[in-house]
DNA sequence: AAGGTGACTGGCG
DNA sequence: TCGCCAGCCACCT
């Protein structure tokens, strides 16, 4: 039988120009509300690319500082801090997820239950 | 241009 | 629920 897979694939990943995910990225992360957080992936399927989590990480890795980009709502599926420690920031996002009440549970992880923002429509 | 790297995630035991 | 494994996609050299 013939491979007819057509568009029922469900992921018509449409090739775009180098670098628009990423400004994608920028744009869907400055928009994460103050006291709340999203996941790689949840930014990544708002950007269009919904397996391409370790690519927002990417992008994210390659923020300037003068950049007004609010990378520290940015975690993990389990709501884990996972930058790396050597770059110093890891703790420097802790602070700052703190200075905007983000609550952490016993095992240091943000509450999803309270901070979790999945897009526009769930705000 | 090609291959390696990684700020991830889903699936499985 | 937790830990481990393989797949994924964009970025960088």
């Amino acid at each position: 039988m013939a491979p007819s897979f057509s568009s029922t694939d469900g992921l018509a990943r449409e090739r775009r120009p180098p670098g628009a995910f990423a400004a994608d990225v920028r744009s869907w992360v400055q928009r994460i509300p103050e006291g709340k957080v999203a996941s790689y992936g949840d930014i990544a399927a708002l950007a269009g690319s919904p397996r391409a989590a370790r690519g927002v990480g990417a992008v994210l890795n390659g923020l300037t500082e003068g950049s007004d980009v609010p990378w520290w709502r940015v975690v993990n599926r389990s709501g884990e801090l996972t930058i790396p420690a050597e770059l110093g920031r890891r703790s420097l996002q802790r602070t700052l997820l703190m200075s905007e009440d983000v609550r952490f549970t016993p095992g240091g992880r943000v509450d999803l239950a309270r901070h979790h923002w999945t897009g526009p429509d769930g705000e």
